[in-house]
DNA sequence: TTACAGATAGAA
DNA sequence: TCTATCTGTAAC
């Protein structure tokens, strides 16, 4: 299964989050491969989105983020736990996909609903963020034949400072699915 | 130098 | 269901 083109990202992060609903996260580490199944992700649409970081413009932490798509945006949240975030759009645009939860597929023995848990159970830290997701090692692939999904749209988690950002539905999961953060 | 980010684990 | 915790980041 080769991973996603370039081209896959280089659109609108919102149709981006969609369709990366049901798609497989692969991490090749040294001895394994751990896959997991994107069941929840959240989009963030740059630097008038008040919700996403980029929102305060460009810096040492949020430089990725302002590249070219199909790269890893990993960042510390509390100093604690790592979320992973995919670039989309065209360079500049600063867009990203947060990816939220994930249905265990291979080698995940730990829980990975919630964005923390998700990087814990895939060992992605810090060490992958500006990574390329075209690469070989970790990426995003499509299931050889997809079930077909219901998805549902819902105000964002945790972005109530926003304002209308707040409002907006740019979260997607997978209906009914039992490994997505909060039904 | 210091306030803040909002998810997680564990207690109640 | 509620609360303590934790540290890198960026504004001060």
């Amino acid at each position: 299964m080769p991973a996603l083109p370039r081209e896959f990202y280089d659109r609108d992060t919102t149709l981006v989050a969609r369709e990366l609903l049901g798609k497989l996260l692969v991490h090749r580490l040294g001895d394994e491969t751990r896959i997991g199944r994107i069941v929840e992700t959240e989009a963030y649409l740059g630097p008038h989105d008040l919700a996403a970081h980029s929102a305060r413009g460009l810096t040492e932490r949020t430089r990725v983020m302002f590249g070219p798509p199909g790269h890893a945006y990993v960042y510390l949240i509390y100093g604690m736990h790592h979320c992973f975030n995919v670039v989309t759009q065209a360079e500049g645009h600063a867009s990203a996909v947060l990816i939220r939860a994930l249905e265990p597929v291979q080698s995940l023995s730990l829980r990975a609903q919630g964005p923390g848990l998700l990087c814990k159970a895939m060992a992605i830290d810090r060490s992958h963020n500006g990574v390329d997701l075209c690469g070989a090692s970790l990426y995003i692939t499509a299931e050889q034949n997809p079930p077909p999904l219901r998805i549902v749209r819902r105000p964002r988690i945790g972005v109530d400072y926003a304002g209308v950002w707040a409002r907006r539905l740019l979260r997607f999961y997978i209906a009914r699915n039992p490994h997505v953060s909060k039904p």
